[in-house]
DNA sequence: GCATTGACGAAGG
DNA sequence: CCCTTCGCCAATG
C-alpha cells in the first residue's frame, strides 16, 4: 500500500496535471505553469519536472510546452530532436527556426485560460 | 554536506 | 543587440 492519505502528489505529478490540460493546437511555457502552480520563481523546477515527464503515465505532452520565447528548448530531451518538432506540427503549430509561429496566439496560460 | 547542473526568466552591462 | 549574472529549488555527483 501507499503512504497514508495526505496529499503525497508531488511538485512533478502536479506540473504533469496541467501540462495534460493544454489543449491540442495551443502550448504553454515553463514559466506560465511556474506560476499556476505557485512555484513562478522556479520556472526550472517546471523544466526539471519534465526531465522525469517520459518516465510519466499517462504520457505527458511535453511537446506543448517551451521556454517564453517559444522556442523549441528541450527537443534535445526527446526520442529524436526532430519528434517534437513533428508532433507540434500534426496540432497545426507551425514551427519556424526551432521556434513556434505565433505563438502568442498559440500560447495557452493556465492562470488566465484555466481558472 | 557542499558544488554542479538543469527542458527558465528577468534584469543588467 | 548580445552576453553575463542572479534567482529559485531540486536532484545528482
Amino acid at each position: 500500500m501507499k503512504k497514508d492519505s495526505s496529499a503525497e502528489k508531488s511538485f512533478f505529478e502536479d506540473v504533469y496535471e496541467v501540462v495534460r490540460l493544454i489543449p491540442k493546437g495551443r502550448v504553454s511555457t515553463y514559466g506560465a505553469i511556474a506560476r499556476y502552480l505557485g512555484t513562478r520563481l522556479s520556472a526550472r523546477m517546471v523544466g526539471w519536472a519534465m526531465n522525469a515527464a517520459h518516465t510519466a503515465h499517462p504520457k505527458v505532452p511535453a511537446h506543448r510546452v517551451v521556454n517564453r520565447n517559444g522556442m523549441l528548448s528541450g527537443r534535445h530531451h526527446f526520442a529524436t530532436p526532430t519528434l517534437m518538432e513533428e508532433l507540434l506540427l500534426k496540432e497545426k503549430i507551425l514551427v519556424k527556426n526551432d521556434k513556434i509561429v505565433d505563438f502568442a496566439m498559440k500560447l495557452w496560460d493556465p492562470s488566465k485560460e484555466l481558472i
